[in-house]
RNA sequence: GGCGACAUAGCCAAGUGGUAAGGCAGAGGUCUGCAAAACCUUUAUCCCCGGUUCAAAUCCGGGUGUCGCCUCCA
């Protein structure tokens, strides 16, 4: 598998430190609300990856942090006039539920900051020890002119980074750009840790380097990540991680591009956000994950009304393509013949077409678009006619490349409620006495409900929402 | 000021040297009691200029436009 690697904005052939465990950080939310949709296309983009590699028969360590330690949730526990863990606990709930309606599984590992602080603290002594991090005022800085490569990343360098002058000077830092490793609480109200330094508590960038050092181990195949993090966030890992480690971090940087609205970033510091959570309201998670993947993840995608819509109704035929299948599977019998098992294999080469795109850095778009063309050959070699034994055959084979991309998961079959099946009884008889308008008004009234009804040469076939 | 990304049909979107995938929407048709679904047909020389090459959407140079990082941020 190719992957484009950050580190050398290049793609890459993908080659793990050990085949038999790929191990993987993902930067995971800061939880004090809900995620939006930017937020959650790393998710989705990161579980796309994770479940190519587990179908290719990889075993893979998959560690996504929780960052319940921050500036955010403490001013959120002011202002609810609840605990910064009530918090963090709650929005920890709350994203589990986002995501799983995502289809975004499980990580390995999820750890918290606060289960980590010890493990902080002591990776700090080590920075400092070493001298690449000095107290200050019971604040800790790294030092980041000790650090040789810094700006490797992100293709800063110290001098440019400074002139920028966006960076604020204090008296307690000794270059502009170093950062905080841990900072002394301000308030009594605060979060804090007793440490060597007084109390206080862990900045954002250690946590990510120390969690992924104790879940990973000193050196790790993949860290991904939004675009934004590439610098700072990204930078300062590498520089303390690898100062910590005396050895390379990630060998492979993986960086989403961004969710736009009116072509602009989503961000919370811009307003212009749209909560997951409201979303769901007006589309299902997987038409938000198809939407996710229907273009590269390293490329924006604009999120509009219009073309939500579009992926409504182009998932909507890859389901239809099942639903038909189902359909077929109920009302048919029979042993796969020789004929169908040709036709059979000749699907084959959209999995492979489907392969080969994930292959080349995850092209999730290519590989939909494999999907869309097995889907059109399965609707023109099926029909009542087919064994139901090739209808089960194919609706594995299009099943497999869907799961792959966390597609097409929610099989709840629904089952039709006693009214509704007689209406639809109703309708039969009035469609064989040729009574073709009341069958319509059952038609139409069981529409209203979200009901559709087909008339299919296999019998009557309903569709529920 | 430094660093970087992008520009393909009405819309979305692949394609990084060999003559433009796929989807949505639209139009026409087949099928159907009518629909739906499905299938068939139909819609582009790839922002502009110049260069390299037998050959460029694809490489190089220059422009224009849009966006991002450098500050919390996925």
């Amino acid at each position: 598998m190719k992957i484009y690697n950050t580190l050398t904005r290049k793609k890459e052939e993908f080659i793990p430190i050990d085949p038999k465990e790929i191990k993987i950080y993902v930067c995971g939310p800061t939880v004090y609300n809900y995620f939006h949709l930017g937020n959650a296309r790393p998710f989705v983009v990161f579980d796309t990856l994770r479940r190519y590699l587990e179908y290719k028969g990889n075993n893979v360590k998959f560690v996504q942090n929780f960052t319940d330690v921050d500036d955010k949730i403490i001013n959120k526990a002011r202002e609810e006039g609840v605990s910064a863990g009530e918090i963090s606990e709650k929005y920890i709930e709350e994203y589990y539920k986002d995501a799983s309606k995502l289809n975004v599984k499980k990580a390995t590992v999820h750890p918290k900051v606060t289960e980590n602080i010890p493990e902080i603290i002591s990776f700090i002594e080590k920075l400092i020890e070493k001298g690449y991090a000095y107290e200050s005022n019971g604040d800790v800085y790294y030092s980041t002119a000790k650090f040789e490569g810094y700006g490797k990343l992100s293709g800063q360098n110290i001098e440019d980074l400074e002139a920028g002058a966006r960076i604020q000077v204090g008296d307690v830092k000794r270059d502009p750009m170093d950062f905080a490793l841990w900072k002394a609480r301000k308030q009594e109200d605060e979060l804090a840790w007793e440490s060597p330094w007084g109390m206080g508590r862990p900045g954002w960038h250690i946590e990510c380097s120390v969690m992924s050092n104790k879940y990973l181990g000193d050196s790790i195949d993949i860290h991904a990540g939004g675009q934004d993090l590439e610098f700072p966030h990204h930078e300062n890992e590498i520089a303390q991680t690898e100062a910590y480690t005396g050895k390379k971090f990630a060998n492979y940087w993986m960086h989403n591009g961004f969710i736009t609205i009116n072509k602009e970033k989503m961000a919370k510091s811009k307003g212009n956000f749209f909560m997951v959570r409201d979303i769901l309201s007006e589309y299902d998670g997987e038409t938000m994950r198809y939407f996710l993947l229907s273009g590269h993840y390293r490329n924006p995608i604009d999120f509009s009304k219009e073309l939500m819509e579009q992926a409504k109704n182009s998932l909507g035929r890859i389901k239809t393509t099942k639903i038909n299948l189902d359909h077929f599977i109920e009302n048919a019998d029979g042993k796969i013949t020789d004929e169908e098992k040709r036709k059979l294999a000749e699907l084959k080469k959209y999995k492979e077409k489907f392969e080969a795109a994930m292959e080349d850095d995850l092209n999730t778009a290519d590989a939909i678009s494999a999907i869309f063309e097995m889907v059109k050959e399965i609707n023109t070699i099926t029909d009542g006619e087919s064994s139901k034994e090739f209808c089960q055959l194919e609706r594995e084979a299009l099943l497999e490349l869907t799961a792959i991309l966390g597609l097409l998961e929610d099989d709840d079959k629904m089952e039709v409620p006693e009214d509704v099946a007689m209406l639809v009884e109703e309708r039969q008889q009035a469609r064989k006495n040729k009574d073709f308008k009341r069958a319509d008004e059952i038609r139409d009234e069981l529409k209203s409900r979200g009901i559709t009804l087909e008339d299919t040469p296999q019998g009557i076939r309903v569709i529920m929402e």
